[in-house]
DNA sequence: CCTTCCTTGTGAAGCTTTTCACAAGGTGCC
DNA sequence: GGCACCTTGTGAAAAGCTTCACAAGGAAGG
């Protein structure tokens, strides 16, 4: 069952990204190849996981032997989409803005800020490493003409759900929201949500409620 | 089934920190009372995951009404463990450590920074809003004596191993980490892992295989 | 070439989470 | 007080995800 009809479900994705990652390490300390449990275990799953998600796409292995680590990098690179780059825009450069524009492991994975936006006339025509902080009143026309296809949005929650609106009207398929809000977008477009206060929450809960394993 | 023995899954749990935050919402609108139904549509899920959700801790609403806005805040407040304060500490001041020390969402949580830390002597000893920047290499003893918590890591991946270690032996059971590694941690430390190069690559996942609902 | 050892790929079983559907309980109006 | 209406709480069913266990394929060494 090779197949990419099947609906993979987010964590088997976001265990792929994993194994991803890993699978770089393995390639820098010069492993040729790597076993289903080996990769298990520096991803923090089991092995029987790892066949299985990479089941979902096809027979990647040797028996016997295990995974090649470059052919199986090239194999996730393509069925994640980052064998290729992306347009990235960022909206609304704060402190996290300004952060995740830095971020080195964004550029190094394909993602690339191509655009910033704010709507502060203070932040709007300054330079941000090669970029210059565009005024948001332009933002819909300029997402179209730049050809961004995802947008990583880091504006106050009273303005997110503005933004988004305007950048699905350009075209843009994929948002990555940090405001803690939740975002309403039309079929097609994927919203990711980061929520920051969310994880620490849970964090808080598990601390909280004693008894923890793991 | 009152309960807080169950085990309860992290997804709920994540859940149950958003319906608090659609609370907060509410309750400024000066809405008294809330449906499931309502409180639903606004955290994106369905009514009966609500009161599935709600009915592992206790029954908290009103047939025929809903449920109390105020009343059930406070509730899912002792239930998250937000009702009292943390001690939070940063490891690492780099621009996403400093992103988040000014994240204003956290301190109107409960989750205050008490203390910062980084390894370059060039950042040692400056000051950081109310906090001044103290040397890792005391890292410890200092978590130690300020009655730290809860640990958030923005430290290249190198050091993150070391660093999470440090804390453990100080104390420390909850940890948020942002470097892109597996941290090893002793049973009873709970790690969050905040992977915003896998949360992009989820986000490219959709876009490249085309067909999408939501 | 044969034997031993290793590791994958995968149906099936087991477990968890979500959805369904409805009885029971409460509200508010007449 | 009675009636119509609404919403919760929850067993039970359905769906989804993970783990198990093993046959089959391949490597390595003699």
């Amino acid at each position: 069952m090779p197949a990419s009809l099947h609906k993979v479900s987010d964590s088997a994705v976001r265990r792929l990204s994993i194994y991803l990652r890993v699978l770089g390490w393995l390639e820098r300390e010069g492993e040729e190849t790597v076993s289903s449990q080996v990769l298990a275990d520096r991803a923090g799953t089991t092995a029987a996981q790892v066949r299985k998600d990479l089941s979902l796409f096809g027979s990647f292995g040797k028996r016997g032997l295990g995974y090649l680590v470059v052919t199986l990098r090239d194999e996730l690179r393509g069925i994640l989409g980052v064998s290729r780059r992306w347009r990235v825009a960022l909206v609304g450069i704060g402190r996290m803005g300004a952060a995740l524009l830095e971020y080195p492991h964004f550029r190094a994975r394909g993602f690339e800020f191509v655009a910033v936006y704010d709507s502060d006339p203070e932040k709007v025509g300054r330079r941000r490493g090669t970029l210059t902080v565009e005024d948001a009143r332009v933002l819909e026309e300029s997402l179209r003409e730049s050809g961004v296809e995802i947008v990583v949005l880091t504006v106050p929650a009273g303005a997110a759900q503005e933004v988004a609106d305007a950048a699905v009207r350009a075209g843009v398929r994929g948002i990555m929201n940090f405001a803690p809000v939740a975002l309403k977008v039309p079929p097609g477009v994927r919203v990711n949500a980061v929520r920051l206060t969310v994880e620490l929450e849970v964090l808080s809960f598990s601390l909280g409620s004693a008894a923890d394993r793991d």
